[in-house]
DNA sequence: ATAATAATTTAGATTTGTCTAAATTATTAC
DNA sequence: GTAATAATTTAGACAAATCTAAATTATTAT
């Protein structure tokens, strides 16, 4: 596991908000919510770029890449954990609790954040009820629905991933597969179960179920 | 309050620890204790000579000024705090909470640090036996003794200053007093429980029974 | 008391993350 | 479909914290 600066860390966590919202994250959203320069974010997204932890192209804007994602969702792991402890152990206002939590989730330590965890009770859900993303970075959201469970002609969104080891990894990064990315599907063919989509309504692919069964979605 | 640095932090603090055992800290006691050269640690020195943090001759070495000091203090409370909640909720071994500390410690929210301590008891010694100093920087050590304790003669260093009122604290200043400083008490007025002194074996000084009061010694 | 050695500082360079102003590419309006 | 406008990138600069190598100041050994 690499260690990110506090910098990259806060980047990483902003591209993963607001691709929640809006697939590709443009330079000025990005602008916007870090409160820079339009040009420093540029600057950032190369770097970023050069680590594969995003895809950028210029004039286009960025998305995470796989591994972007999973660190993005480390640092939202600690983030609400801290805010949990925070307003749970030590009394804190919730409206307080955002500002202290975004000093201390850069604090990278795997063991402190699992015993923070096994300390408050595995809690999945802050106060605000956000998600609080487990030790292996699964987000339980509310329903959780599977590319496979979408019907044809249908269009959704990758929300997350089910399994973070590196075989699933690997084929999703080669297919251009990530978090935000719009999928539509094409057929299904019900003898072996598998699929034809649409990504990004670019790039047509042929997913097994064991693939799609580990493409969590939302709409 | 100001806020540090990480960077300067871990300086000043250093500085504190080194002042404890040698008076004056030098360049090269600094540079190993921080895994630094000699040379970063004289620019540094100037950055925060320049902030009234430290008293820095060059070609001499540095003392903390009572600002510095206070600063130092603070840091100190929140590593020592930190430690306990690892150890004492966490269930860290012992070996391992420093490492963590050194990263916690910076996180810098004076509520946060407060909550945390009441969280834990007010816990005045850290599982070290270090002692942990309180919210107005005062650090129990065992058999606590003022300069109004000193009989003629004899000599001390000044560990810590009872009150960190800004009067007090400009008038330390003013007369070149701080952690560290060696005083020698040349004669006491019965008459009024004042004293003459010599600091630092150069500048002798007359001092107020309110003042010896609150400067605490050690041999 | 001077020469050799050790400690410290200066000078100049590097990395990270940022900025402004100018140039370039995309988008929108007509 | 071209002109105006908006978004983005490039170029060049800066501050913080660091480094190495050279110069300077202190210390020590004889």
């Amino acid at each position: 596991m690499v260690n990110y600066s506090a910098t990259e860390e806060n980047y990483l966590k902003t591209i993963y908000h607001l691709q929640q919202q809006a697939g590709i994250v443009t330079t000025n959203d990005l602008a916007s919510a870090l409160h820079s320069a339009p040009a420093s974010i540029t600057d950032m997204l190369k770097k970023l770029s050069k680590k594969k932890l995003v895809q950028y192209k210029a004039y286009y804007g960025c998305t995470l890449t796989l591994s972007g994602a999973a660190a993005a969702i480390g640092i939202v792991r600690r983030h609400r954990l801290w805010e949990y402890f925070l307003s749970q152990k030590l009394g804190f206002n919730w409206e307080e609790v955002h500002e202290v939590a975004e000093e201390l989730e850069h604090v990278s330590n795997q063991k402190l954040i699992d015993k923070l965890d096994e300390f408050l009770g595995f809690p999945r859900v802050d106060p605000h009820g956000d998600p609080i993303p487990d030790a292996e970075g699964r987000v339980h959201q509310g329903s959780q629905m599977t590319l496979m469970d979408l019907p044809e002609k249908k269009t959704a969104i990758v929300t997350q991933i089910g399994n973070q080891s590196a075989p699933i990894l690997e084929m999703l990064n080669d297919k251009n597969i990530t978090i935000g990315t719009k999928i539509q599907v094409i057929k299904k063919y019900s003898f072996d179960h598998s699929m034809e989509v649409k990504a990004d309504n670019k790039h047509q692919l042929h997913l097994t179920r064991e693939l799609s069964q580990n493409i969590f979605i939302k709409n």
